[in-house]
DNA sequence: AGAATTTTTGTAAACGGTTCCAAAAAAAGA
DNA sequence: TCTTTTTTTGGAACCGTTTACAAAAATTCT
């Protein structure tokens, strides 16, 4: 590989000047900026990002860190990743990816966190000393973006009340998660508001698993209902169990989901469900992170994006 | 952000002792290698890749390249990612991203590539003289890694002739992308060897472009109807016209996707389809790829795995 | 034209590690 | 005990680029 000192031994030239001709090509004269183009072209020169990295103490790399236990192969990450990228571009900022199977995080200029729970990787990620915006959770002293969750579920749940339904189940995923637990505020709160019983119900996030606690409820009693849901996937679970059970929907069963990414519109019939605007979202953590970049650290406070109510024939028939 | 000098000097050693307790920890005495690493957690001490990478002249870094136009948020790629992420992971190396979108494509120690058309891509990738695997393409002299599309299409024609379809349709997505040719090219086999007429529709890879044209065809003629589709999702819009006009499935529509990565095992009925492997497609990309770079260059063949034909409901009832 | 200013070019010293080789210390052999 | 060998430690140079400053050349001003 041709270095910069090639290249400045073949223009005859000093290395500066080619490292000027990079860099501030206006700083140098037509003509030697003309021979130093030639003898790039002519060697393939291509720059080499450590040397400048170690000088300049800037990699032009962002990590992004996915770390749930849950599945990441879901679209939903993907729109994330695509909306980081988008922005990153845009700055000429590369994008790496760190799974929880890395064994080293190391050097960056910023990073990008979604899924970290516990301490240890909060000792990682704090002996780097990089700006860090945390996606999808509030944890201590980090920026974040995150998404209303609350209030989404709260629309959710007012949405089917409107729609005249009385008994209005909850469908959600494991507890601990902390966006559940605000989900689950939302409906507790909504209820609570309208002298309504909870019916609160957990399992994995999985339309078998829906499909199945729907179909027992089913089962032992077919009363009109509704179902606000913690995920399309768990939706998807429901509409299947009342479908197995020959029930109409939205007639004799609703069903509402969270995400909108991409079952939403693949189910029959589509769900109404809270879109969440993860490409944006990625674009916004991405811009935080530059600007904190830029700002040389110190807290800059976070964005919280409202969920979008989408109501489909899940809930409201349309014609 | 302290350095190896800064951790030599509190520990009273020389740089390359320190340097050695990081690489070969064996080689020092352990009352010095204790001494460096009580120094190592007092400064938080965090080895500088760029520097490393500057004199050793290996970045530990590989480029996926997704230069495809289509929509790049597909479970799909989720899916190459997360298989090259795992491999890549355990042989210490960082996954970094870059779209159509980027400016620069920079330092790397090789170079994983899907969806490269025409050839501004070939020449700066062949600029960067670094090893690369294709994913989902044959060109020129590259290795690469693909699925058996032409044997996959006539798997899945063949099984609707067994199932005693006679007509028997083709919907393919742009006739320019190298992998529909391949496909187009065993359904037109597998029909001459049968003596069947051929029917070939294309259009963009959407369920609507798909349900509209099965819709168009349906209402022309009801006979009894196979479809081979080049995707999931044109499975998925077939299977919808032929519900909203009241059609069985399989008996008087079959359907048969390719992909089987998402949508097949959400849509209802669930789809037979041309399983993939895209996870261990992608492990295999960087296994090959890391085999290169130790190998230092040379071309090493490539792997052409087989789709597996998974057999459901939308082609054969099972009871 | 000659001094003052601006623009263009070049030199030397980093940046933070590793490689290569030499020196010192410890262990083994005679 | 004194070499010889092995193990452990350290010094200097270098990787390819940029930063900071100095020198040279070109331009402007008086």
């Amino acid at each position: 590989m041709a270095t910069l000192s090639d290249v400045a031994r073949k223009a005859v030239v000093s290395k500066m000047t080619v490292s000027r001709v990079i860099n501030h090509p206006d700083k140098v004269s037509d003509e030697l900026r003309n021979l130093v183009y030639a003898a790039m072209e002519e060697l393939n020169y291509v720059p080499n990002f450590a040397a400048r990295a170690l000088v300049q103490n800037k990699t032009q790399v962002i990590k992004l860190l996915i770390l749930e236990e849950m599945d990441t192969t879901e679209p939903y990450y993907m729109n994330l990743l695509s909306g980081i990228a988008i922005e990153l571009d845009k700055h000429h900022y590369a994008l790496q990816l760190v799974t929880r199977n890395s064994h080293t995080v190391g050097s960056c200029d910023g990073l990008i966190v979604t899924g970290m729970r516990g301490e240890d990787y909060e000792a990682i990620i704090d002996k780097l000393e990089r700006p860090v915006v945390l996606f999808g959770q509030n944890t201590r002293g980090y920026d974040f973006v995150d998404v209303d969750n609350e209030n989404g579920i709260r629309m959710a749940t007012r949405h089917v009340i409107d729609l005249g339904f009385e008994k209005i189940l909850f469908f959600g995923i494991d507890l601990n998660e902390p966006f559940m637990y605000t989900r689950v505020k939302g409906y507790k709160k909504t209820m609570c508001l309208h002298y309504l019983p909870e019916h609160l119900f957990f399992m994995k996030n999985s339309s078998h698993a829906a499909q199945e606690i729907m179909g027992r409820q089913l089962a032992d009693n077919r009363e009109r209902v509704a179902v606000v849901c913690a995920s399309d996937r768990l939706a998807l679970g429901v509409v299947r169990a009342a479908q197995s059970y020959g029930l109409r929907i939205p007639e004799d069963v609703a069903v509402t989901g969270f995400d909108g990414v991409f079952l939403d519109r693949i189910c029959s019939p589509k769900l109404t469900t809270l879109r969440q605007p993860v490409i944006e979202m990625g674009q916004e953590c991405a811009r935080m992170l530059l600007k904190k970049i830029d700002l040389d650290g110190g807290r800059l406070g976070s964005h919280i994006f409202q969920p979008e109510l989408i109501i489909r024939a899940s809930t409201k028939r349309t014609n």
